[in-house]
DNA sequence: AACTTCAAGTTAATAGCACTAACCTGAAAA
DNA sequence: TTTTCAGGTTAGTGCTATTAACTTGAAGTT
């Protein structure tokens, strides 16, 4: 009976990566033990069930997508940090549709450790808006904005709502024009 | 034995129902049998499995909601339509969630009677945004843009994404005015 | 070096789900 | 009156999550 040296971060990032490739809602914990090569009750050594991964996953999901955005917005402000970020935001719900789709869902109440990282991640953003000096409830509003039209377009992309042959970055360069002006007034 | 009357179209409307009230993803075709008062089963004498269920209840929520945007921009026009319609969207999502999930996801390639709703759907949309007066390209970013909006707002509302005490209402309300703004130029 | 302990595994068992197969039956059509 | 078949049934398969009870090997203790 050798050791598989499992840890609840290792079986965390295996099971991202299975619902990287499956679609979040066909991860399996049968897929996870399989690949971890131990057997699916194994697993319950290290980790709590099924809903305790998906917040696994999406804890390390936002911390990921945190730390792109900061490196994304680094040295540049106003218009320029909103497409940047923005484009950040895209690309990371393009190649890890699994993770991006656990993050959406926001802490429960009282999970004071989730909402520690979501919390991380609004600051990033918040400090890529600093260029548009907006004060107060204007930066909770534009922050929502943003986020609202980032998922949507990451949303709906994934979803393959588009059928039209009219280019897709086309439309998103068209938001981020439309929520720069907005930001601005 | 008697005879519980059922239909393709009455199992679709009570699945609907149950996930509206418990949500798309737990929808389970046992607990539809139950409420229809038939086997599990015997459901599929009259539906081919909770696949086909799902793209029932989309196909469904995509009529409903085209009904109630028409109603919603009748004799309306501009701004005006552009609020009213998002209005409803948004009233349409909040009130049928499990609906709504459903109605997301495209129809499959090739099939011509989902694609059907769906385009009749857009068409509505297109009629509402006629006193924009935009042609061709500008049109179809247009409606995306929209719905990228909408479906961000409803989707990330029921995430229960916004712990901030700011008014939704609020965000909402700015949203409109970007995309009116942007519309507008 | 031998003994103890316990974390990390195992197999077995339960329960819920989707789906298939084989059967039954009553009401309408011939 | 007989036949047919749509609309049901129960039984069975295979997948899933989860719990329980057992085993074992490696690390620490004496």
């Amino acid at each position: 009976m050798p050791r598989a040296g499992l840890t609840p971060e290792r079986v965390v990032r295996v099971a991202a990566d299975v619902a990287d490739e499956t679609g979040l809602e066909r991860l399996t914990l049968a897929t996870v033990a399989k690949r971890c090569g131990v057997s699916l009750p194994g697993l319950y050594k290290h980790v709590d069930g099924l809903d305790a991964v998906k917040r696994g996953i999406a804890m390390l999901a936002v911390e990921e997508m945190a730390a792109r955005l900061a490196a994304a917005v680094a040295g540049v402000t106003g218009r320029e940090a909103l497409a940047e970020l923005s484009a950040a935001y895209r690309g990371y719900a393009a190649a890890h549709p699994g993770r991006y789709a656990a993050s959406v869902r926001a802490p429960a109440p009282g999970d004071a450790e989730h909402e520690a990282v979501s919390d991380r991640a609004i600051a990033v953003i918040a400090s890529a808006f600093r260029g548009y000096r907006l004060e107060g409830g204007d930066l909770v509003h534009a922050i929502r904005m943003w986020r609202i039209a980032c998922h949507g377009f990451a949303s709906l992309e994934r979803a393959a709502a588009f059928g039209l042959p009219e280019s897709l970055d086309e439309t998103f360069a068209r938001i981020i024009d439309a929520l720069d002006e907005s930001f601005r007034s």
